[in-house]
DNA sequence: TGGTTCATGTAATGCGTTACATGATTAC
DNA sequence: GTAATCATGTAACGCATTACATGAACCA
C-alpha cells in the first residue's frame, strides 16, 4: 500500500498530470517505486475521491485534455502519518538468485550469457545514477532536503555497485553443472 | 511467474508435502522467494494438473493426510527451460527509500526509530545467514552444487551487510526536516 | 485526410494476501 | 473425550500487468 504515498510525494514535489507522473515514475521516483500509467490513473481517481488531491481548476475536462493535480491538506496529513508509522520490510524476491539455485539442480546451461547481460544492465543503471549525482548533488549543497535525497540516491548507487561486483565474482566462479535427469 | 519454478526446485532438492514446502519457504528458499501456504497449495494443484509433478503413491488421500509430491520429467524439463531463458530484472520496490523521499517533503518525525528497528532486523538476518554459512559451507567443500548455493548465500550476506552500513550512515547523517504545511 | 504522438482511460487476468474452514493426530 | 496442533485446503479481495480503446493536437 505505498503507491498512493509515492504519488502524494511526487505531487507535493511538483503538481503534475497523469502523464507527467508516468514520466517521473520512469526515472526518479520509479528507481525505487515503479508504476505504470494504468496504475497511476487508477490511483489518482481514488486519491481524488478520498479528498487527498484535487484537479487544478485551470484545465479539467475530458479525454485527451491534460489534467493536473495538487495535494490537499488531508493528503499531506496522510503522507506524514504514513511516513512516520513503523513498517516491516517486505520479503525479497529475486528471480536471478532463484535461477542459480535451480541451476544447481538442473544444470547451468544458458546462465552465463544472462549473467553477463544483467551485469551490463546494472552498469548502465549505475552510470545513470552517477550522472544524476554529478548533476543534482554537487559538493557543498547541504540543505536538509538535498541530504535526504542524496542518501536515497547513494543507496541506489551502492546497490548497483554491489550487483556488478557480485555478478563479476559469480561469472569468475561459475561451475559447470550438467543436467542429468 | 517464478513461484512454480521455486517449487519445482524445492521438490527436486527433496520431495515434500505442502507443509514441508511451507516450512522450507520460511527459511532457505524463502530468503529470496517468499510464499505462503495458500500460494503453495494452489500452485501444487496447478503443477499436478499440468503433469509437472505428481503425488507420491505412498500416501495420497484427503484432508488432514500428508501428501508428498515429486517432480516428473516434464517438470524438470520446464525448470531447465526457465533457468536457461533470459529474463529482465524486475523494477525494485523499496518502501523505506520512498519514506525517506517523502520525509524530505513532509518532515522526518518518527523516522529515526524505524530506521534503528530496520537495522536491528537486518542484523538478525545477517546473523542467521552467517550461522548457515558456518554450518553448511565449511571451507574446503567445492562441489559444483555447493559453490552455486554458496554464491546465493553470499549475495544474501552482502546485501544485509550493505543495508546495515547504509542505515548506520543514514542515522548519523539524518537531518531534521520540519513539517511545514 | 491520414498518420503519429499526446493524453486519459477501460477491461481482463493473475499473483499475493488475509480470513476462514475442515479433517486427522497427539497430549492431557 | 476434548483441546491443541498438524495438515490441507476454499473464498474474497486487492494490487500489478497486459492488452486494448478513445479523444485531441500536430504534421505531412
Amino acid at each position: 500500500m505505498s503507491l498512493p504515498h509515492a504519488i502524494l510525494t511526487a505531487l507535493l514535489e511538483k503538481p503534475s498530470s497523469g502523464l507527467d507522473l508516468t514520466r517521473r515514475f520512469d526515472r526518479s521516483i520509479g528507481y525505487f517505486w515503479s508504476a505504470t500509467h494504468q496504475q497511476i490513473y487508477r490511483e489518482l481517481g481514488r486519491l481524488e475521491a478520498e479528498g487527498h488531491i484535487r484537479a487544478l481548476p485551470a484545465a479539467q475536462p475530458a479525454r485527451g485534455q491534460k489534467k493536473a493535480y495538487e495535494v490537499l491538506p488531508a493528503g499531506r496529513a496522510e503522507l506524514a502519518r504514513w511516513t512516520a508509522a513503523p513498517q516491516d520490510p517486505k520479503p525479497h524476491r529475486d528471480a536471478l538468485l532463484l535461477r542459480l539455485r535451480a541451476a544447481a539442480v538442473v544444470g547451468t546451461a544458458g546462465l552465463e550469457a544472462d549473467l553477463r547481460r544483467h551485469r551490463e544492465l546494472h552498469r548502465r543503471q549505475l552510470a545513470e545514477y552517477e550522472e544524476i549525482e554529478k548533476r543534482d548533488f554537487p559538493p557543498g549543497d547541504d540543505s536538509a532536503q538535498a541530504r535526504l535525497q542524496h542518501l536515497v540516491l547513494r543507496a541506489g548507487i551502492e546497490l548497483e555497485t554491489f550487483w556488478i561486483q557480485w555478478l563479476t565474482e559469480a561469472l569468475e566462479d561459475l561451475p559447470v553443472v550438467e543436467d542429468t535427469p
